[in-house]
DNA sequence: TTGGAATATCGGGAATTACCGATATATATT
DNA sequence: AATATATATCGGTAATTCCCGATATTCCAA
């Protein structure tokens, strides 16, 4: 748990939008149902690029950049790639900066 | 509260480092009393100058990007400004990771 | 009121980050 | 095998950050 790699994934508006829309996959990629997401896989990153609105590659590597932080996991499943939160991360950082930081 | 300002000023080693420092202040500025730190206004910039090594400029700095992000306050006593944690704003910012980031 | 001490600000070079377009890779379909 | 689709990676420019030395400002002391 690199905490500055961390903070550093943190600080870029894009990231934390697609950080919080993935909290709430059915409200924010109300389609995920009938295309990519077929379990609780998370969201493919086509749709997450189209909702941010920048370019693909910017996208995959921000997605990569969020996953080398822990925030996020990735499933290979076919030809997408789903994110997910990891939820798990984001309490341990909770309760890092509460005792700490 | 501006989180990326916030996750900004905490995506570096050495700011990392006076915050936590700053978490105890007498164990990690044990000459604290002598000179700068007379009441509980926190230690002055030369102190955390010279144990994070780094020149006064910069030093100087970051402490005041720290201040503008919340996580410290600044108090000016004579030709010494003293910083010390708010810690209002790390609760803040532990409570907003673990319910709406 | 002049000099010194503590801090703040300014200007700049090197490194990193924010994005992009182009291309490569992997998988699925025909 | 050839093509199409989804994603990853590469190379690059503009903006930002890191950290410095030099200078300005503020306050105190002689």
């Amino acid at each position: 748990m690199d905490q500055i790699e961390i903070f550093k994934a943190l600080s870029n508006k894009t990231r934390l939008q697609i950080l919080t829309w993935l909290k709430e996959p059915e409200k924010h990629f109300p389609d995920h149902k009938i295309s990519c997401d077929h379990n609780n896989l998370g969201v493919c990153v086509g749709h997450i690029q189209q909702k941010a609105g920048l370019t693909q590659s910017t996208i995959s590597e921000y997605l990569s950049l969020l996953q080398r932080a822990g925030l996020v996991t990735a499933t290979r499943m076919g030809q997408w790639t789903y994110y997910k939160r990891n939820e798990a991360a984001f309490e341990a950082l909770s309760n890092l900066i509460a005792s700490e930081i």
